[in-house]
DNA sequence: AAAACATGATAGTTTTGCTATCGAAAAAAC
DNA sequence: GTTTTTTCGATAGCAAAACTATCATGTTTT
């Protein structure tokens, strides 16, 4: 079988598709692993031109500043996270099963889907947990969400909380559950790699002790609004 | 009773410690209200030396930068929310209502303690809301976590971790949890202000809602591992 | 063949981030 | 109570970042 994803980042998010010419989609590859290699902050325009051999003016064609360009990265990290989820889940019945197969797509444990975006998913996944926060914790907040830039985000967001509530109708607070799962599933292996008093998940990459973590605050709180359904 | 902070900010922060002059006092306190004004990432010296009527050079005399900046003032808030906690849980010896009063702490809905710092205290609350991830974020982090200038989150981390501890011995991840509830008791309000999407506790600025959903699940997942205690 | 568009090449602006120097004034040491 | 050190103001300057503008050239579309 071969699924296509059809999902694209919104048109403001760029200036012109950068889909649509070899030096878009150019511009979109090397980025994404220049910024995973330098990080955000010291990512710039000049450098990424540098490595392309193009020019800087060239790739502001494309893309308005470097924000607008994490965002549309992470537009397709949230694209194909939320596309994985849907696939995965599509043959289970069981919500319980759901919550713990979707634990693992978030926990970046579960196989990638087949894709042709040709993306290095792995940077893609380490940017993420980087750099992800900086693209909301921005004074220019609310004009950016007002552009529906973050829709990825909350679409995302929303169909995990829907899960959550399939599961315990009556737990209160299934959003705000939601990005706590979504923020700590990037958060905490970030915390084993750099700052291992902030957590206890293990450094070794072994990705059994954060699903652990995860499946035990998700599955007690919302079991304790559940009559027996555990 | 008159309380008295002697924690200072480690001297690796500060080229010299601020706190020792006028100009330096006036750094930290301005500096404070301009971040809080336009956000970190629109924050510069030159900016603020304009404010205060100095110079830039001046105030390059006494921090490296604006990270290290920011860095000084989340260990002012760090600081201070750990002695907050140390002096309001002291006269409590029941192990959950150590709990229920730490997280009101960590939700900013417990009464400040009196200090001379002269910081506005809002402000610090709020850069702590929206600025504080950017500053483990980065390349540097291992480095700048080598000079121990995490170490004020790391310890504030490490007692709640401990409490949750006394709570429930068996539980495996206390210091996951611990970091998870200081991340979202500062996140989950971001949210409610800006992306009212991703949460459920309410943007009315009222901190009743997070409290109880930190509670929800802090309690709910340190219960699964108790023996009838509750 | 003409019109439309994409890119390269070059140049230039403003802001940021930072360093250096020098003299005057204020504080500390003697 | 004056020397010595420290601090700060004042000015300068530089390299990089974050753009914008223009024009020619090549490449597609029509």
């Amino acid at each position: 079988m071969n699924l296509r994803f059809t999902i694209r980042p919104n048109d403001k998010l760029a200036l012109r598709d950068p889909e649509s010419s070899e030096l878009g989609r150019k511009i979109v590859r090397q980025g994404l692993i220049l910024m995973h290699r330098i990080g955000y902050e010291h990512f710039t325009f000049r450098k990424l031109a540098a490595e392309i051999e193009t020019k800087e003016a060239s790739i502001y064609r494309y893309f308005e500043n470097k924000h607008r360009f994490l965002l549309y990265l992470l537009t397709w990290h949230w694209n194909i996270l939320e596309y994985t989820v849907i696939v995965s889940l599509r043959n289970l019945d069981d919500s319980s099963e759901k919550i713990r197969a979707l634990i693992r797509i978030v926990a970046n444990n579960a196989p990638d889907l087949d894709d042709e975006t040709g993306l290095d998913r792995n940077a893609l996944h380490e940017i993420a947990m980087a750099e992800s926060s900086k693209v909301y914790l921005i004074k220019e907040v609310d004009e950016v969400n007002r552009e529906q830039l973050f829709k990825p985000y909350k679409d995302l967001c929303g169909r995990i909380a829907g899960l959550f509530g399939e599961y315990a109708p009556s737990y209160p607070y299934p959003r705000s559950l939601a990005s706590t799962v979504l923020e700590m599933a990037q958060l905490q292996p970030y915390f084993a790699q750099h700052l291992p008093a902030l957590t206890d998940v293990g450094k070794d990459g072994d990705p059994e002790k954060l699903i652990s973590f995860l499946e035990s605050f998700v599955f007690s709180v919302l079991d304790k609004h559940t009559s027996g359904k555990k």
